[in-house]
DNA sequence: GTGATGACGGAAA
DNA sequence: CTTTCCGCCATCA
């Protein structure tokens, strides 16, 4: 019985396509460390490798990027190429705050 | 109820 | 460019 806070990550995560990526400030905005706790405990449909760091940089270091790079992401050095890989909030199904 | 922790973010040095 | 520190909010002990 996942909370609000956590179905509303796992959806933003989900919404992300393959060889793109997303930020955990994104699919958790105003508690980024939220959505690194819920991935780490849900580990089922959920692509948790497709959401970095806002910076780009990995959080689960060589695992995660040998599955992006699978997926087609592009890399620059050892963080994945935001620019060309990250997703905008609005391409996601539901945004961050699409209130304002 | 309080306190500590974290798959983070952003600013400062 | 890298490293360090503080702050954020939710969960766990």
């Amino acid at each position: 019985m996942a909370s609000e806070r956590e179905r509303s990550v796992l959806a933003r995560v989900r919404s992300v396509p393959e060889g793109y990526v997303t930020t955990y400030g994104a699919v958790s905005p105003g508690s980024p460390r939220f959505a690194g706790a819920v991935l780490a405990h849900t580990a089922e449909d959920v692509p948790w490798q497709r959401v970095v760091r806002a910076d780009g940089s990995l959080a689960q270091g060589a695992r995660q990027r040998a599955l992006l790079e699978a997926e087609g992401v592009p890399f620059r050095g050892s963080r994945v190429d935001l620019g060309e890989a990250l997703i905008p909030p609005e391409a996601l199904t539901s945004r961050p705050n699409d209130d304002k």
